[in-house]
DNA sequence: CAATAAGATACAATAATAGTATCATTAAAG
DNA sequence: CTTTAATGATACTATTATTGTATCTTATTG
């Protein structure tokens, strides 16, 4: 069904790793030494989970990122948010074609419903349940 | 989130509409007419529907497709399992790389969990719900 | 200043989805 | 028995999304 892609994925796992890790500060080379990730992949990886504000980096020698929040804070909606683009709104396929009204159709109205509980199953899993 | 796809979708507002018609009989014709459906998908659409015993087909003049099954009977979650390849297993993105044992694995086990309740609610709905 | 690490961004390969076209077969109507 | 209206089967193309990689720049430490 895939709920999760392979960037939530790989962040889950990224972060239940720090979170378990004595280590304060993890490199991207870290994560390609512990969990085989490919470098280029773990890079980026990092990059956009310090640009979102999960973790906070530090340049040079001796840097890497560590959290900015703390992993009972961070939950798997966040996570699928800043990675699944198709997450956030259900668009109707048939836009203005055939579809009168997503507010008055009946089927957009039960998926809807469904998609709700999804989020908010995935807005009770944080990080540190994980750990 | 994309839970249903176009297929299903298309699929979802052909049945209702069979199922809210006085007619006995629908031909793909009738879809492209009043579902405004591209001709050449309604064609497959109702095939599959057909093959998959959701459907039954006669040929020739003045045939068409009709119910074989109660649209009471015909859940969401028959339709997206026609249509969706996806929606069948969750698949493990690592495979052997990362993960030692995916029933070991706690995202995987709450996912899974989640997407247990997806398919319940889709098992709970249909066509003559929404019809 | 040399080494290490992140920041930013651009590119290529692959896979999934969406959409179309064609020829064969069947059945009813005249 | 020919025409017409319908489905059966299948193959193909185009588009979009995902996956994976590379490169050059900036910052920090020793």
């Amino acid at each position: 069904m895939k709920l999760i892609n392979r960037d939530t994925d790989y962040a889950v796992r990224a972060l239940v790793y720090m979170a378990r890790s004595p280590q304060q500060v993890c490199s991207a080379k870290a994560l390609v030494d512990e969990l085989r990730m490919p470098r280029a992949f773990s890079r980026r990886l990092l990059q956009v989970l310090s640009r979102e504000g999960i973790l906070k980096s530090s340049k040079g020698k001796g840097g890497g990122f560590r959290f900015r929040k703390l992993p009972a804070k961070i939950k798997l909606k966040d996570l699928v948010e800043i990675f699944q683009r198709d997450f956030k709104e259900t668009r109707c396929i048939f836009k203005k074609k055939i579809c009168p009204d997503i507010r008055t159709c009946p089927l957009r109205h039960k998926i809807q419903g469904i998609e709700k509980k999804v989020v908010d199953e995935l807005a009770a899993v944080s990080i540190a349940d994980l750990s």
